[in-house]
DNA sequence: ACTAGGGTTGCATTCCAAGTCAATTTACGG
DNA sequence: CCGTAAATTGACTTGGAATGCAACCCTAGT
């Protein structure tokens, strides 16, 4: 295939337009600017003749002289979790309705963040959210280039940065609270991979409330997904030897596999024979098979703070960092006997 | 807040790194481009220069340039289908390693398309992938801009155009065939809605396989959710008089919903009492409480068809569309007694 | 009629990396 | 030690839109 030097793809240009619209290019630029200053009969004849050639103002000249790309990086570590195909679509949702694109990168290990960084930065992004294990060095490199960054569900290692977070301690201290009160006694923790930042946080919430009762619970370290949850539980039932009351799970995925596990394999019922709870409230913790008593995250309003935050630290770049943290909504469902 | 007319988030640039390094900014330039000629010791103290000075090439003064992007759009109609977040990962990360970034779009209705065209052509993406409904006007909107398209699980209404899809026809005769073996004889359907092609599809393909065995159908109409999915269980058996052999759903979201009613409300056991298929073959319907046998489409061969594809028709502009098609794999649930 | 003032408009320049092309250096055979 | 081909290098231009500035228009006040 023989190579053209044509610029076959060449779109129209701002150029092209003004001659068409018999004006100057800079007519036409300020035509599409927001705050340009044109008399409403030329704009109306730049506008058809711009509609006429298919006319759009390349996003890259403007970005390279306006120094705003309107791209937001979006981090994702796992799009698998349950839990954030919702939190993806109200971000992609509430960044395009202000006028931002959403540049998405998902991390197949936490390992590759650096990988990634290296990926956002020729983009110039004008901000960015991160749902992924940032360490301070990298966040650091964000802070260097003047990107405001939120992290979604974690905080920063040592230094502050903006956050917007799910209580998961008051969630797990209120589970812990409810159990106890329904008189359950032993207890099985099935806690998340060590990398995952709020996995940690809620195992440690929920450990710390049960000592404080003078309770140690039984763990087992799962992935956050249905069959480690599955295996969690038999797992737990071992180490108890068959007596245990209650299983907290650390996210909601875990605890369907339990709930499934302790069904089928050991033909409990819930929460008559064994409660079990979660947390994120995702989809099919509400499904009729499970009804799982869960702590939902307000995903609705956390990604709206999300976005209104990181708009606001674009506009405003000098920002003192903000952490704003959610209190979660106790979903009573059907599968733990509460106080 | 005064504005600053100082550069401040001015990046270093390339002549930044090429006074430090002692050379012109074309060494530079030459050094982050793959067939760059320039000299290893000359390479060694740009990118030593480039280091100290954390330069990343600015994409936007290269793609104005070269013409090329880099940027791939992903336009996804809802992503909280439960089989669009797998989709999704596979994409960005098979894209992520080719060297193109995802510029994510998602549509909260079917009719945001023409919004979200404009959204794209200003960024002038290489290539787009689009899992929602595309008119043929507006796939010409991409041909016009010598854009390559490739629909994902949807063909264009009458011109032919780039797809990858899952063979939804011979997935639900199969399913017929198997349940009619399996002695069934009344049968009702659960079909998405009106809007969706795979949903159109399946319906289509799932009641003329059952009308050539001179069975006609009870019908419903839902929305492709867990809610739905009971809806229709309901209105299929008061439709039925209580007397129903089979639900055919056409996806596993409305059969789970289904399978829940079943069993909750009319106390049935499956396959025992009825019989019920869904088609995609995502996470849930492998979980114990339902282990559906539905179709599963091959999410990874797709995906990487999608982005070979892709890549192909951004390197050779020229080529004739092509539409594959995937079988999808028969999953074994325990949701129908089949022959 | 004359001028001050505001609103429009165009010219020329700017953003940054890549490619062109000619100049320069290097390598090597004779 | 020279000639020539090959490799390397830099000055300059390009791509497309935004913007400072100066020139311009028109309106309204006097």
């Amino acid at each position: 295939m023989p190579k053209k030097k044509q610029p076959e793809t060449a779109g129209p240009t701002s150029y092209d337009v003004a001659s068409l619209a018999g004006v100057s290019q800079s007519a036409v630029s300020r035509a599409f600017s927001k705050f340009g200053s044109v008399a409403p009969t030329t704009r109306a004849k730049i506008m058809r003749a711009a509609k006429q050639l298919g006319y759009q103002p390349n996003a890259f000249a403007r970005g390279l002289i306006t120094k705003k790309s309107n791209l937001i990086a979006v981090i994702i570590s796992n799009l698998t979790n349950l839990n954030y195909p919702e939190v993806l679509a109200e971000l992609t949702q509430r960044l395009s309705a202000e006028g931002n694109r959403v540049l998405l990168f998902s991390l197949a290990a936490e390992s590759d963040v650096d990988d990634v960084l290296e990926q956002v930065w020729p983009y110039r992004v004008d901000g960015a959210i991160v749902a992924a294990r940032l360490h301070d060095d990298q966040i650091q490199q964000f802070n260097d280039r003047g990107i405001p960054v939120i992290l979604y569900n974690r905080v920063g290692d040592v230094a502050p940065s903006a956050s917007v977070c799910c209580d998961s301690a008051a969630g797990e201290r209120e589970l812990v609270r409810l159990l106890m009160a329904g008189g359950h006694r032993t207890f099985g923790i099935i806690a998340g991979p060590e990398d995952s930042y709020v996995g940690e946080e809620r195992l440690e919430a929920a450990r710390r409330a049960l000592n404080q009762s003078g309770i140690e619970p039984f763990f087992f370290r799962g992935r956050f997904d249905y069959a480690s949850g599955a295996e969690g539980f038999h797992a737990l039932m071992d180490q108890a030897g068959g007596r245990l009351d209650a299983v907290i799970c650390t996210n909601d995925a875990m605890a369907i596999g339990a709930i499934d596990c302790a069904k089928s394999t050991y033909g409990f019922r819930l929460p008559d024979d064994i409660s079990i709870v979660g947390f994120d409230g995702v989809g099919p913790a509400t499904w009729a098979s499970y009804q799982l008593t869960t702590i939902r995250q307000p995903v609705r309003r956390m990604t709206a703070a999300v976005v209104a935050m990181l708009l606001e630290r674009i506009a405003n770049p000098g920002m003192a960092p903000e952490q704003r943290l959610f209190g979660g909504e106790l979903l009573l469902g059907r599968s733990a006997r509460l106080g």
